[in-house]
DNA sequence: GCCAACGTTGGC
DNA sequence: GCCAACGTTGGC
């Protein structure tokens, strides 16, 4: 299993909308980035995620998992974007802020932290569990 | 609201 | 194929 962070300006899709769409889950849709795409195209069933706020929260809020492996992107008819679905596994007790996350010399080399702009990115074994732990969830 | 970083587009 | 111009993102 891999782990990914997806990343979403609460304004434009929040956790507590994901948390609405129960296991159903939701298109990841929306995203116009080959090196997003390209890391969507490697996720299989069953793979974990980060869910984070950027903007105003600038934290992680939850967990995802992805529930349908990737699929043409239905808002759009161009074909060269993909999407997977996600479904929210469990909010976190402890929302982990950028702040924490670059101040933890074990996630000091983040994507999130050395490329604050891509909006999907993968994530470590060792950075999951140690985010797991500072946001006081089951990993 | 500003600005730096970065990705994409299009002219050559 | 290069590179300047432009648009977008996201932290501050």
């Amino acid at each position: 299993m891999r782990f990914w962070l997806f990343k979403s300006e609460p304004d434009a899709w929040s956790w507590d909308q994901q948390v609405a769409k129960g296991d159903a889950g939701e298109e990841w849709s929306g995203v116009r980035n080959y090196q997003a795409r390209n890391f969507m195209r490697e996720m299989a069933l069953g793979d974990r995620g980060f869910f984070y706020h950027s903007q105003t929260d600038k934290a992680i809020v939850g967990l995802v998992e992805v529930c349908a492996t990737v699929h043409p992107d239905s808002i759009t008819d161009d074909a060269r974007w993909e999407c997977v679905d996600i479904r929210a596994l469990r909010p976190v007790t402890t929302p982990v802020t950028l702040d924490r996350i670059k101040a933890d010399p074990m996630l000091a080399d983040m994507v999130l932290v050395k490329n604050s702009r891509l909006s999907v990115q993968p994530v470590t074994p060792e950075e999951w569990a140690r985010i797991c732990a500072l946001a006081g969830v089951d990993p």
